[in-house]
DNA sequence: CTACATGCAAAGGGTTTGCACTTAT
DNA sequence: ATAAGTGCAAACCCTTTGCATGTAG
């Protein structure tokens, strides 16, 4: 990571656009998809500086990160954010989901010995709409268990 | 996808040689790794060819898949795989999991219209023996919330 | 002023693909 | 003989980085 190792954030208007930006996101954007946004509402933004800010905000909790397909999808972290998510694999709509109990997890970990550092718990499928717009389609990760 | 989209599948040395190699990896591996062994083993694949075959075995179901970092990850899938680890950001090792109860997960589904289609339960942290070799480092993907 | 941030273009790493060549059947 | 599978290298895509140039503080 580049940018303020360690100094003081700075105010930009490139950070100003690309908050901006994100916060008009519905679910998860890619740094490509939100490059691609920014150019397009006028406020360009250099595709690396997409990405370092990207970064750092992960870095810092701002934005959560889901690793789907093939590339990093960012999205503003909410407070009541939980980490686990509904994912259209059609449409790439996601719904925030709540799992009953994750205590069985702490669990786990330690009687393993483990530290957990974070956790991802993603369930793709197809939401209704693209379940009847497009009945024959399969897609390569991950084959059928759920 | 390559390699005999429709007709009969074919017994080759590259492909016996990789399955081999595969069953011998504890967890999982990248396609890179699993081609640097075949490699050293004398028996030489070529890459494009254990990415071919790999991403046909995971079509057909005969291995998971997970991205880890930034790359594909395969292991042969035994039938009593459940797709739910313990992965160790330190040493790559992973652990299988069992989680309770997963009948959440299909109504949580069912009750937003959602078709599943595969899911993934990825808990990351450190393992005893990396937890002692590196007390003070840090990986990127995710923050801690677990 | 000075350090942080940006932009550009080049480099990098993983993965896929076009195409000619092998080889199992 | 015929089509599946292979190898190589080039192409691709996403992402990171080096470096000179802006610019917030």
């Amino acid at each position: 990571m580049d940018m303020a190792e360690h100094g003081v954030a700075r105010h930009t208007r490139q950070k100003d656009a690309l908050l901006q930006q994100l916060r008009a996101c519905e679910g998860f954007v890619s740094a490509q998809e939100l490059h691609r946004r920014l150019t397009d509402s006028g406020a360009s933004v250099g595709l690396a500086t997409v990405y370092r800010q990207l970064n750092s905000l992960a870095e810092s909790g701002a934005v959560d990160t889901v690793r789907l397909d093939g590339q990093q999808m960012f999205r503003i972290c909410d407070d009541d954010s939980h980490h686990h998510h509904l994912i259209c694999s059609g449409c790439g709509k996601t719904i925030e989901i709540e799992p009953p109990d994750m205590e069985w997890m702490r669990q786990v970990a330690r009687s393993h010995g483990f530290k957990i550092n974070s956790h991802t718990l993603e369930i793709f499928g197809l939401c209704a709409d693209c379940q009847n717009k497009r009945a024959t389609t399969q897609q390569s990760q991950g084959h059928d268990r759920a």
